[in-house]
DNA sequence: AATCTTAGTGTAGAATAAACACTTATAAGC
DNA sequence: GCTTATAAGTGTTTATTCTACACTAAGATT
């Protein structure tokens, strides 16, 4: 398939650029049709707290005065859906460089009393600690971590992509391994397993936790990639009155699906 | 959660309605932004001569004139977006009620040559004997049934949108019983392991297979529902010059998820 | 030295997955 | 009507994975 793909690059720069071609677009009329306006909005998590916070903005104008929703904004002609998306982010929290991924596509009508306003949702994982303190965009007149199991009434049909939201962060913690992008560098095993404990909402056991997890030791001859990873460090962890615990680190922050991760 | 979303509907309704907003919705500007075009596209799969088969329509007009593309249109500014694309299906196909979940949203500028387009991807399931013989449509000269591992060059990015569809098909077939919207109603253990195989494209062993298939015999004392997906009809198919293969149904035609199904 | 707290570790039994070959029922050919 | 050809149907053994479960270790505080 990868090979077909190809030949058809090829095929469609033949293909375009004829005569005719540029006859016929310069004719194209590009308001035959009437156009709904298009957002995207990005669901933004955090674990804070020992708590699973997703980011809100409370509305400064009418529809939904006052009312908390998703962060979003339109779409720029001339830039990528994820990079209008990114553009949102970053404008709330001031983080580059985090896992987002698209969601759902949004689109009934109605959902926006203005006009037929379609939204790319997005989710994103931040670090807690790389998130800089939350001030208000133009649109918005406050904005705040809120725990996913104590909303705020959300407007819009917000309420419905949050919940889509969460199922989906539980369905890629469970087979993936972007967790990591919910912790620093440096993490220990309990810290990770406490996020999917927060996430999941459920207590998981520690030893078949930390069995599922492919670890590379530090004594261990490092057998020719056998699919770890995480990694020991020679670090620990030194806080609190109780034995310290080893510092790990991901081997590469790079997600990656794992079946049955957890 | 399901609770939270109740009351902010309450609260929606109130917020909405006051003097103040319908103030600023009167004056509300629906052309402030310049909006993109949104389509949306349907990759529409079948299994028939023992091949999975995707429908493409020939392009009539440029941009792509003559390539093959995945069947799509501008979205009506009344009708949800699956509507749209259940529209799409229909005047190809001619098929009402079949399986159909969103795939992906596909919006990087230029991608079509004319104007910012974004493309709502829809990916359907249809059984190839109700779909009645294909003609073209308005914006095609042609339209035809694709072997997915032998595809023409493909217009637009249609080669990636379609890789896509095929990756979620797989994955679907894989953890839910989406396979019977491939199928008449009844149908031969053999002919529900031959999708699989066709789909996954590699073997699988029968009797594995059958062992893994939640199947309600006919003299079993019906245990009260012990998660049965398919049960045993007293029919036989009478083909061939070999012992005849009973034939089975699924036990509601909804589809549902089974971690693990195949 | 005793106490408190979290870190860290193994095993046995159950459930699931994978590999593998022969018998059965019909139609066709003789 | 006997033989042959073809796909249908069916169990067991082994390896792997999952689950439940409890004690020792290391440091801080008193």
């Amino acid at each position: 398939m990868a090979k077909k793909q190809e030949s058809a690059t090829v095929n469609n720069s033949e293909a375009r650029g004829s005569k005719d071609e540029h006859e016929f677009l310069a004719k194209y009329d590009v308001n035959k049709y009437e156009r709904p306006s298009v957002t995207t909005d990005v669901v933004i998590f955090t674990v804070r707290d020992n708590d699973l916070k997703v980011l809100l903005v409370q509305r400064r104008d009418y529809p939904y005065k006052d009312m908390w929703a998703i962060p979003g904004g339109f779409v720029n002609m001339s830039e990528s859906l994820e990079a209008g998306a990114r553009r949102e982010l970053e404008e709330e929290t001031g983080v580059q460089d985090v896992y987002m991924e698209q969601l759902y596509t949004f689109g009934d009508p109605g959902r926006d009393p203005r006009t037929r306003v379609i939204t790319v949702a997005y989710f994103a994982l931040v670090e807690a600690r790389q998130v800089r303190p939350l001030r208000a965009g133009s649109d918005a007149q406050d904005a705040n971590w809120f725990s996913v199991y104590d909303l705020p009434p959300l407007a819009f049909d917000h309420a419905k992509v949050l919940d889509y939201a969460l199922t989906r962060l539980r369905y890629k913690l469970e087979y993936t391994n972007v967790a990591f992008q919910l912790l620093p560098e440096l993490f220990t095993l309990t810290e990770l397993q406490r996020i999917y404990e927060i996430v999941f909402n459920r207590p998981l056991d520690k030893r078949n936790f930390r069995k599922k997890l492919p670890i590379r030791t530090l004594e261990q001859t490092p057998d020719p990639d056998k699919g770890y990873m995480i990694e020991e460090t020679d670090e620990f962890k030194m806080e609190g009155s109780h034995r310290p615990a080893r510092l790990h680190r991901f081997i590469d922050r790079v997600d990656r699906v794992v079946r049955g991760f957890i």
